[in-house]
DNA sequence: CGTACCGTTGAGCAGGCTCAACCGCTGTGG
DNA sequence: CCACAGCGGTTGAGCCTGCTCAACGGTACG
């Protein structure tokens, strides 16, 4: 490493991997302009994490948002099963530590050796607010989609039809302001047989089984109620 | 519906609904101010569709972006086996249509009848290129991750664990520039089983079913290669 | 009122999970 | 220097549940 300036030189500065929207490249490259860099770089620090280590735990205050610049991070959950629902791994490019509600969502450790550069969030968002903030939102809206994802995934990996049938309903009830008993699905089975991975068999015979165990009644084929709350919240756990 | 006004009441304005950044909020609301609602309500027109109608295709050119009014709608794509993996379902505050290369990477469907707010991609960035633009790359990150993370609801919905395991391997292969038929997996068998939604003992027999049918030779356990290019495609498809 | 498509139910199959044993590497302490 | 503990990885046996194929019933829309 020939580093024998004061100010990093263009490989030492923050990189930000993406496909972009606009026409042209469909790989993941570079993002961001030279004057960008800087930019980040200004109020970023350099930080290292040794192989195995935790970079944050889940639920803990969200200080930093992290961009990799070398090596390999997992980005994970663990769930109530003993297992560990692994979301993403992250390489140089990633970003990672934008949190919800203040608190990071995921943990984070080092697969391998990891250089990060770190940002603390406050900075960052005195740089994001410059002009209307109307673009935070937005960026806000797609972080919030993203965890959405990660949360389907792991509606994804469970095994059981009925469990993935009420954790559907439970987010179907959480989307509406009014939290009451009563579920509304204009969908079809067949699209939610899409949604959550299952045939349209499994989800009939889901939907059957949580009816005839007395969780979850159907009036008609696009209303449910829950009927057994504890036993309908342990299973969409 | 009382609209008297010439302007539309605040009411018939986007909203845009996550979950915050920041302490405070963990529930999904309204993240826009009344100036920022004002602001794309300027750049937005609204447009209605009757239920089971296609708001646009995956592929075609990308020229609007969409906020949710009312009504219920669904992100998907039609996979080569004839199934639908549905994404999202669509609700008031929701957005689509932020694209990858000029192009829409999902199909949106009405479910109900749905009412949009259309804003036409170009004005949305002029809108967020007003100043720095660093931001609008952090956006653009975020959309590719989400991104990523639906292609692997797909990979998780595949059922054959050698074919999750071919897909993984495409990916960690896609992210490196040289798309050399050597592969790096600086993970343990464990965290990709994680990552995959698979037991442990599912991946090392998926790895020892790519080695025993000659489509990928390991070096090690940290070390791939693509033998048989054709069959290995078609696996990862 | 008719015709699709959605939804439900049944039978049989297959692939992944669990439990369990064993191998191999690594790091540690006697 | 060697023995051992611990963990990751591999392999085997049996179970479980979701998929496939198939038939039938119901609903919604023209």
């Amino acid at each position: 490493m020939e580093t024998k300036h004061d100010r990093p030189p263009r490989a030492m500065r923050p990189m930000l991997r993406a496909a972009s929207f606009g026409r042209g490249d469909k790989a993941r490259v570079q993002i961001l302009t030279s004057k960008q860099q800087t930019e980040l770089g200004r109020i970023s620090t350099e930080i290292a994490f040794r192989r195995g280590v935790t970079i944050y735990e889940a639920d803990s205050p969200a200080d930093w948002v992290f961009i990799v610049k070398e090596g390999v991070g997992k980005a994970f959950q663990d769930l109530s099963n003993g297992s560990q629902r692994v979301f993403a791994f992250l390489s140089a490019g990633d970003v990672f530590g934008l949190a919800q509600d203040g608190r990071y969502v995921n943990s984070v450790k080092a697969v391998t050796p990891v250089v990060c550069f770190r940002i603390p969030i406050g900075e960052l968002m005195d740089v994001f607010l410059g002009d209307s903030g109307l673009e935070l939102q937005f960026l806000v809206k797609m972080t919030h989609e993203l965890r959405e994802a990660q949360r389907q995934q792991i509606i994804l990996t469970r095994h059981q039809a009925h469990a993935r049938v009420a954790m559907f309903l439970r987010m179907l009830q959480r989307r509406d302001v009014n939290e009451s008993s009563r579920i509304e699905l204009p969908m079809t089975r067949q699209d939610i047989a899409g949604y959550l991975g299952l045939s349209g068999e499994a989800v009939s015979r889901a939907v059957a089984r949580l009816s005839r165990d007395g969780i979850v009644a159907f009036r008609g084929r696009h209303v449910a109620e829950i009927l057994d709350r504890p036993r309908f919240e342990q299973l969409a756990a």
